[in-house]
DNA sequence: ATTTAATTTTAGGTATTCCTAAAAAAAAAA
DNA sequence: TTTTTTTTTTAGGAATACCTAAAATTAAAT
């Protein structure tokens, strides 16, 4: 049996490998999961006793395939229950990331399955990341942010990355939404701050906003 | 905070304390929960400091309003989600037991507000039990067991007393489920099992099972 | 190449929730 | 009313998942 906290660390491990690529430091899955690091080495001593890590002392930590699996279906099981609670309870995308982590820890295949198959087997949440299928498989697409647009560029909105409520509440008070057709009029020198066009609208968007929006790119 | 042990105590003890009307023993939610009676002594101390229930040694326990209170919410939201398993998921009655075990300590009492909602207010849960309003208000209904009915009587099943698989699974192979207009033909007074028919069926019945099967009384 | 700084691990504790075995109290039986 | 049985509580432990402070190791800077 692997436990809520386990599960925790697995997906705090394969969130920070998938982008830095390499192994996992201990400060890293502290900070990411605001313990100590001591409370890290304890808990990774654990998981390699289970066989869900690789670890060496002193060098950082990766995951098993067998910890790389039950991470892959935590990540499935917050992306679907996000996904219910804004297509189906009318959550707004600021509200349920708490409810997601609480939901994610249910344990049940079938459940997960028929929560899959009740939501028509959605490919990407409401933040617009990709859900794994039953058997792990994810639909990357590849993205960018507004910020690394050039001007005049044209781009449709796929997601953010940046999960935050007054993030997201910003964003809904701009009605930017994924799906949103934007383009780059302008980025201001100064500030790097950028002039953006979408919907007939002329928006002034901050650095910060425009490097946590993510557009497709073909 | 209500940890989700004490939830599962505070549960226990409304559900004894539904049956007996009495304070409640240590033994018998040590018996409900599978536990130590040394463990429950320990936890009702605790659950008394939190005045969740009032409690004097050697002379069992009682919920306290505040513990009342969170012991109904917790069974709401344990009925909405077997609803919604059931109705949306597409469940069998059967299965819905141990999802909706883990299911109920989610929480957010948005989510269960707009599950609620969702499943447009249910009064009763896939086994015919109430379901607590918002506000802690039960929908009780009347009920006797098919064990209790006279030769001839008829009735609705309303629910059953047993949430038990193989139980839940013989109702469903013999089409009996909740709505079904049943009448007692015949007791056998020999093992006191029974004959009825509904739908256009006749069929035998054993004791166990007619006490476990609940008609509405008007 | 040392010294300094940052990271990681070890050591020793705390709180929660469970356990068994023994003691105390209450209930039932003789 | 004693004695016996049952129930309940206390005492002492184990596992999980945290913590702080100190020691060990690695990385960075002089």
């Amino acid at each position: 049996m692997i436990t809520r906290s386990e599960e925790n660390y697995l997906k705090a491990i394969f969130s920070v490998h998938m982008q830095t690529k390499k192994n996992v430091s201990t400060n890293d899955i502290a900070n990411l999961l605001d313990t100590s690091p001591a409370s890290v080495t304890e808990m990774i001593k654990k998981l390699q006793e289970k066989k869900l890590v690789i670890y060496e002392k002193y060098n950082g930590v990766r995951l098993s395939s067998k910890g790389e699996d039950n991470a892959i279906k935590t990540i499935r099981k917050h992306r679907l229950w996000e996904t219910f609670l804004v297509n189906k309870l009318d959550f707004s995308w600021s509200e349920v990331h708490d409810v997601a982590e609480q939901l994610e820890h249910i344990k049940s295949n079938k459940l997960t399955d028929k929560l899959d198959h009740f939501l028509n087997y959605p490919k990407f949440d409401p933040h617009g990341d990709p859900i794994p299928t039953k058997n792990g498989v994810f639909n990357f697409q590849e993205r960018i942010s507004i910020f690394e647009m050039d001007i005049n560029e044209e781009g449709i909105i796929m997601g953010v990355s940046l999960d935050n409520k007054d993030f997201l509440d910003h964003l809904t008070k701009l009605k930017i939404s994924i799906g949103t057709r934007v383009r780059v009029l302008e980025q201001i020198k100064f500030d790097q701050s950028m002039k953006i066009t979408y919907d007939s609208r002329t928006e002034h968007i901050s650095k910060e906003i425009a490097e946590n929006i993510l557009i497709k790119i073909n």
